[in-house]
DNA sequence: TTGACAAAATGATCAAAGTTCAGTAAATAA
DNA sequence: TTATTTACTGAACTTTGATCATTTTGTCAA
């Protein structure tokens, strides 16, 4: 009974094919350049038949956005090595603010559209808030180690993560464009500064 | 010669009328709820007619944009009357969120859109400086008052910006999803302990 | 008032989009 | 080999933003 098997192989194929294209065409250009017809194009199938492995064009994006998801998870995981909490926040938050200026794509499609995870199943709901998760685990840490005073591991958390997400968006967006090119590391010094001053006082 | 006159204001009132339009339909159902065919039928002229007062779609979102600018600005004026320059920045911040939680959709265009703002003109891309500025000046009465211990105020008032706007955008994108109702506001109170920490203690 | 010109508005039309579905071809089972 | 299930096709439907030849309306000199 291998045949069952192999069908699902083959649907999984199609499957990553399919993302694989339409990740392609997202990358190059944005979200308005993939269309189901050049996806199509591209994996050499009609159009109709991107309807039998995916249920429309959102059910796509929403797997890219998954796909940015782990990406940056991969990349956080590389912070285990740092025993420093303080450090280890530090490098972390700057790593986040590296992933989205350097995906700014992927960025985007992770936090700044509303439709993409609106129907995301229950169980890879998951994928935003274990990404909090482990940012949320680095402050518990500092906070244990007593880097900082008081105050809550969530909120703490929310609030580093805001003004990094914040900066990200912004920058991303091109709402910053009245900086000068070195000021949004000096913007980031200073935001660690505020956090972390009871350190560096 | 009147007549030249009467017609720009007809013209005026077609493009008011055009936008009204636009922006019910807007904050009904989003981007994709505006189309120039149901604005047309709200205003009760054919499609073609649109065009002949504005270049197109994005022309007319970007003016939807400026008027969220504007509002927000407008908002940010109350805080004149406010003497104590760390209540005023204080008291702005939370004005700031506020109108981002009760305006989402327009938040969305001012700050969460790549397209909109892209072929702004010149002289209205200080929109959103603009609104940058009247909050960079409250950052400066503080550093001018002492609140602050160092640091410029531009990156500053970028870092606290962010910070609200990252909360703003996670909010209203649904990522803060997982937090219990009232920890937004807790949040927010921890990001202001951090900025400010110096004049708590 | 009339006729000539200019301005404003129309609406059929275009291309491209997401999606559907009756029909065809291929793969599997009997 | 034949029947049945599965995979795929591609034309067609609807809706979108945008265009433009045509028609309607408005203006002003004669």
């Amino acid at each position: 009974m291998g045949i069952k098997e192999r069908k699902k192989r083959d649907a999984g194929k199609m499957r990553s094919r399919i993302l694989k294209a339409a990740m392609e065409l997202y990358v190059k250009g944005g979200y308005e350049n993939v269309t189901m017809r050049r996806i199509a194009a591209k994996i050499e199938y009609s159009p109709g038949t991107i309807y039998l492995y995916f249920q429309n064009k959102n059910d796509i994006m929403l797997q890219l956005c998954y796909q940015g998801f782990e990406r940056l998870l991969a990349q956080q995981d590389k912070l285990e090595k740092i025993a420093d909490p303080l450090e280890r926040l530090s490098v972390g938050g700057r790593y986040y603010l590296a992933f989205a200026l350097e995906n700014p794509e992927f960025y985007e499609l992770m936090f700044a559209t509303t439709e993409v995870l609106r129907d995301s199943a229950p169980d890879q709901e998951a994928a935003p808030l274990r990404a909090f998760r482990g940012f949320a685990k680095n402050v518990k840490d500092c906070l244990d180690a007593g880097v900082f005073s008081d105050g809550e591991v969530e909120t703490t958390a929310i609030a580093l993560w805001a003004t990094l997400h914040g900066l990200a968006s912004l920058q991303i967006k091109g709402r910053l464009r009245f900086l000068p090119e070195e000021s949004l590391d000096k913007v980031v010094e200073q935001a660690y500064a505020f956090s972390l001053r009871k350190r560096g006082e």
